[in-house]
DNA sequence: CTGTTAGCGCATTCAC
DNA sequence: GTGAATGCGCTAACAG
């Protein structure tokens, strides 16, 4: 491997001149210029990104937390990150924190360490103290930390008001709500906001809260489809995508009439919501945007470009599908 | 943040008692290795990992190429990379290619730039030479690249066969099937296998490419479903999970009957084809086994703790679903 | 304009 | 058993 010095030797010059030449930094004569970049080539020399990360205590890695990875929101939420953060020069360092908190931590410490220059989290198992000593850039999606970390999040509140106005004009007479995220995220408003518009119309509200941090198909399947089974007469669900879609597929199977005798709101309106037939109605999200807010209130503060606002709320919209009534 | 020399400063002893106190290389007497301890853990010091990667060179982060990370088949296998990964005590850098060569090129610089250790692709738009010239360690996911670079994969083979006979068993007349890759993936022997027996058995066989590194839902439904309404006498089709799934909704839309009318096979079994209904009979990949097969070969190739493999490749199984009728 | 030097923080020889 | 010195490869400050 060779290193600046043999570049140096090499041209006969000095490292610096070569440093210099070759990261473009203070001037050097043309012909200088032209020695070193033969002698570079001709060595086949590459900078060693360790050493210059020593140098400026710096990596250009950000650190990325998510719940698991091979969800839908979640893979769709990380490719945009890592696009994002890729036109901008970083890398993407990934982990699944699959609802175990030391993973998390684990991941956390790495912004001590010096690994990563700042981190954007999606997870949700590590206790917030742990997040607030952190001195380094981080930016939190969906999980309010207080004013000390910056949050990006869709506006869930509305989007449970949305599903349920929908649903209520839809006629449903009694309501399943389906949530399965710990209790301090973004996304727990947005079945506040459900519950109280259904409760205020006086329509029976059932809650079914699933484990946390389950995220497999299987696992979902089973607990949802048991559920409903002992509640056949639900005529409306309010879920995720996932649970929007076992509910489907449950009703498909008993031969329950969609959308004429069970609607359907799914929330998030990934892919799989499309790949359904019909199509599950469902809130979305604006995932790409989300990730390049993320992406570059991070940035902000880590190049301290410029000030950054402690709480930005995107719009959602309805998707609208096959598994409820066209109202007008 | 404290440094070593702070801790020995506090602890009043050398910074190599301190280095080898606290990594537990060499002999430290117990009194001073609890002085130093203290002294540590007073001044909250954490180890600078960049100045460590420097004089080591080695990081412990893994690069894992995938085309996109939001396709069911590339998130799941990126998960179980992580967590293998994690287990093992690395971390992992992750990209999209999202077929762009001079993504892949850039990450694949990142072996010589000393970022990462190793490097796991399972993408393909980049040109072979390009990994050949590396130097440390690469395993591929798929594609063939010779003898230097061990391949951990399925038996795509084995699944086109079966996919094939499986048709040919349930009567069909006309089958289509769906290839999308690009030709240097074990991927396509899927294809070659299938055709083969398709075509041994004077049944009409179409063959329908679509463009490479497409994945995105919308694509995917367009030209599927366009293909589709032309040849709209296809009884039988086999293609990856996507477009298998098009092919289902497709049919659904048009009140074609299935499995009555058209058959259909897809390939990787993930999530996405049981939460259709009926499920999608399709072949199906030990995707932890590849992840951990990847991880675990990278790593006897980065720790030279034996002599690895040039090919690995795993059985597959079918799943069966709902779109194929059940034979004896 | 350019060569030399001094660290970045750590792990590891060497002497003691 | 322990301290001091050396170097990993690079960049930036300082002389020339």
């Amino acid at each position: 491997m060779a290193t600046i010095r043999d570049v140096a030797k090499q041209a006969g010059v000095g490292v610096g001149t070569v440093s210099r030449a070759l990261n473009g930094t203070g001037h050097v004569s043309p012909e200088t210029k032209k020695k070193i970049e033969d002698a570079a080539s001709k060595l086949g020399y590459t900078p060693n990104e360790l050493a210059r990360n020593l140098f400026r205590n710096r990596t250009g890695i950000i650190g990325l937390i998510v719940p698991d990875l091979h969800h839908s929101f979640f893979s769709c939420f990380a490719k945009y990150v890592e696009m994002e953060l890729y036109k901008q020069g970083y890398k993407t360092m990934i982990c699944n924190s699959i609802g175990i908190s030391d993973r998390e931590k684990e991941y956390l410490d790495m912004l001590e360490r010096n690994i990563v220059d700042g981190i954007i989290t999606a997870a949700h198992s590590l206790d917030g103290e742990e997040y607030l000593k952190q001195k380094k850039p981080i930016v939190s999606l969906d999980r309010d930390f207080g004013s000390q970390i910056p949050l990006i999040g869709s506006d869930h509140a509305k989007g449970g008001r949305m599903a349920a106005e929908l649903l209520i004009k839809n006629g449903c007479k009694k309501i399943l709500q389906i949530s399965g995220v710990s209790p301090n995220v973004a996304s727990n408003d947005r079945h506040t906001a459900f519950q109280q518009i259904v409760e205020s119309s006086k329509i029976e509200l059932l809650n079914f809260i699933m484990d946390w941090n389950v995220f497999e198909w299987n696992a979902y399947y089973e607990q949802i489809s048991n559920y409903m089974e002992q509640h056949p007469d639900i005529d409306g669900v309010f879920s995720g995508d996932m649970g929007a879609i076992v509910c489907m597929n449950w009703a498909l199977q008993r031969g329950i009439s969609i959308p004429e005798q069970l609607k359907i709101i799914g929330f998030d309106a990934m892919d799989i919501t499309q790949m359904t037939y019909p199509v599950v109605t469902a809130v979305k999200q604006d995932v790409p945007l989300l990730a390049e807010l993320c992406v570059n209130t991070l940035l902000d503060l880590i190049e301290e470009r410029k000030h950054v606002p402690h709480r930005q709320i995107l719009d959602v919209e309805m998707q609208y599908g096959g598994t409820t009534l066209s109202v007008e």
